[in-house]
DNA sequence: CATTTATCCTGTAAGC
DNA sequence: TGCTTACAGGATAAAT
């Protein structure tokens, strides 16, 4: 599943290929891509004829392609890759491909291709604001990989809610990038019960959290940054290059890396969380 | 306001 | 073998 460091991967894939193309053409393969665009498939098409890709930038999970000229000067193409989505270019004219949900026509002859098999995925062109950050994205806190990322901040406002850490973690409203795998990694790297309330864990230990959620997303960067082509700018949700490296997710019944004892899983907001249950015992 | 829950979707895999 | 069911989960609208 794209968390962070799946979105950055394609993120430097798609700076590395589509930087200053221009495009040509639009298509909607698939309506539901573009269900949050206001106007729909018909001003999504119209609006992108004639844009050229001016840089290539993320926030969390959030990409998002800036646009001059055409009917988007200053607007962005944000995109999410939901549970399933990847980018690809191809140099293909026609386009078979069941899964392939929009397509942009470049100038060059290329195609820049969304495709998403479940469609969690969407499309939406949107307006930057003041901030820098396309409208859509402005309620997304600052990952930990920011310049301006606060740790001591963001640790503070994690410590002054009731809420549970690994609820708030997944929340991306405080913090964002983390998503339910390297969230049961940080919190097994911080020996954290996954439902302990901020105000319970205090500022000292939700920092110690939010250190290893950087720590755990910058190993898996560096991992799926080796294996990488940029005329397939993919992610595969699938896809393991990371997995023999995580220590709890999907690690039911093998013994922590720690303490040996069977690693558990539970059901949690209609989710699994993974957990040592000796190192990761509840409070009290 | 803060917080929690239901919902969207489809390919894969396990169970009967 | 073939059918049914459970599961994976990010973000958000709706509910509490």
């Amino acid at each position: 599943m794209p968390e962070l460091p799946e979105v950055e991967t394609v993120r430097r894939g798609l700076a590395s290929a589509v930087l200053a193309a221009d495009i040509v053409s639009a298509q909607v393969r698939h309506r539901r891509v573009v269900r949050r665009q206001p106007g729909g498939a018909r001003h999504f098409t119209i609006a992108l004829a004639g844009s050229r890709i001016t840089s290539v930038q993320r926030r969390g999970k959030y990409l998002w392609l800036e646009l001059a000229d055409g009917g988007c000067d200053g607007a962005a193409l944000v995109a999410h890759l939901g549970m399933s989505g990847q980018f690809r270019v191809t140099e293909k004219q026609r386009i078979h491909d069941n899964h392939a949900r929009a397509a942009l026509r470049l100038a060059d002859g290329r195609t820049l291709l969304f495709r998403d098999q479940r469609t969690f995925g969407w499309l939406l062109l949107s307006d930057i604001g003041a901030t820098g950050v396309p409208e859509a994205v402005a309620h997304i806190g600052r990952d930990p990989f920011d310049p301006e990322y606060d740790l001591a901040a963001v640790s503070a406002r994690l410590a002054s809610s009731n809420s549970g850490i690994k609820r708030q973690l997944l929340s991306q409203t405080v913090v964002s990038g983390v998503g339910n795998i390297y969230a049961d990694e940080a919190l097994w790297r911080a020996e954290v019960f996954p439902e302990t309330p901020g105000v319970l864990l205090g500022q000292q230990r939700c920092a110690e959290v939010l250190t290893q959620a950087h720590a755990v997303m910058a190993a898996a960067l560096a991992a799926g940054g080796t294996s990488f082509d940029p005329l397939y700018v993919a992610v595969n949700g699938e896809s393991g290059w990371f997995e023999r490296s995580l220590d709890v997710y999907g690690r039911e019944g093998e013994p922590c890396r720690r303490c040996g004892a069977p690693i558990m899983r539970e059901r949690f907001t209609n989710r699994s969380s993974h957990r040592c249950p000796k190192c990761q015992a509840p409070p009290h």
